[in-house]
DNA sequence: ACAGACACTGAATCTGGATTCATTTCAACA
DNA sequence: TGTTGAAATGAATCCAGATTCAGTGTCTGT
């Protein structure tokens, strides 16, 4: 019979592995190359074994992916809360995201892009969600400080992680993954972007107090 | 025997009318839908018949959506044409695909947003260029006539289209559709995000203009 | 009116994985 | 060491549709 900790803690340990391993497959080659045989291979375990300790395969990858881009928002929220100019603190999240998803571009792709199984999308756009509300704040803060003029927050936000997912599509794309312009040249065309969506400003507007 | 011209009309006819089906189902439902088996009904031919006309589903697909994005396009494209200030015709643009998509909200979603096979995929990246080029065209229109500040222009085209398309898709996801906001709420929204990331500018540089 | 050639039909086949489950192995307790 | 329930196995099964093709019309030119 027996039960408890020794077991419980095994079993646990069995569900972090099959996690891990299927996380490495959609790190180094995509939701494409994630079979449950495969993750199961890798896991060392038999394609079965999966089954006893996840309802089904969409189940696995909505908790991988909730896993995987929760990690993401959370980085990025904490540059967000740093105590700094509004602008400033978009900047360096700008620079994080694009530094960060170069770094790790194939899981970068998988996440923004990649095509995915329904439930998996339904965890997608919720984390779309969840990277619109650290703009959103930082948007807010901005807009109370002064710094950034009046605007619908929630459609600015919408429109920021909008703009930052399809400015990295191209780049990240697998086949032409290397193609494009440098990265620093990416972070600091899309970070002028932004600057000058949230400010309706940045230079111009620092030009134009100076002249006036 | 015989490739008279009645033949060679009749089998252009049946293509099309294929086409016409397979477009019908996904603007009225979209991709999930369209079955090879649902379409030939549609059409009233049986389920073989489609592949006299089509190698395989994805090329019926991948052209359907080819022709279908491509028009869209070409009407922003026409806008693009104008000849007004930059962001006039950068506004127009907004409004007209805001409404269209509002109007046509199913076949929106799946040209924007729904799940597809990989090969029709292909086709919505190539539209996202084709989006990205009429934008680019603008701002470089802009930027010459010294209404928009200098900025990397394949950026800011991308940026533009990703904000665009985010913006658009939680409005028009099928399930919450009608939730949001109203149309002319959207629209402005998203026209003012675009012209101050263009312009860097908008009603704030008016606003320092006149007090300087 | 007939022979080909061509076009259409739709039930049967194929396919790539996900999912199941009868069987085997393991681990804990007597 | 034997018994028992839990855990693991992986080959067999299932599935949803795409695709095929042998059989059946339909048209064309003579």
């Amino acid at each position: 019979m027996a039960e408890t900790v020794e077991r419980r803690d095994r079993k646990a340990e069995v569900r972090r592995r099959i996690l891990k391993a299927a996380f490495h497959i959609v790190a180094d080659d995509g939701f494409r190359a994630a079979q449950v045989a495969a993750v199961a291979a890798a896991a060392g375990i038999a394609t079965g074994t999966v089954y006893l300790y996840f309802p089904s395969k969409a189940d696995l990858f909505a908790e991988l992916f909730r896993k995987a881009s929760s990690h993401e928002v959370a980085v990025l929220a904490q540059i967000a809360e740093v105590a700094a100019p509004a602008g400033e603190r978009l900047d360096s999240i700008v620079r994080t995201f694009v530094h960060r998803a170069v770094r790790g571009h194939r899981l970068a792709y998988a996440l923004i892009a990649e095509p995915v199984a329904p439930a998996v999308e339904a965890e997608r756009i919720e984390s779309k969600r969840a990277y619109a509300r650290v703009f959103a704040r930082i948007v807010r803060d901005g807009i109370a400080a002064g710094e950034f003029p009046p605007q619908q927050v929630d459609i600015t936000a919408a429109c920021l992680i909008g703009a930052l997912a399809e400015a990295m599509v191209g780049p990240l794309t697998p086949e032409t993954f290397g193609d494009a312009a440098g990265e620093d040249e990416l972070a600091n065309g899309i970070a002028a972007f932004m600057r000058r969506a949230v400010m309706g400003a940045s230079d111009n507007v620092q030009k134009l107090r100076g002249t006036a």
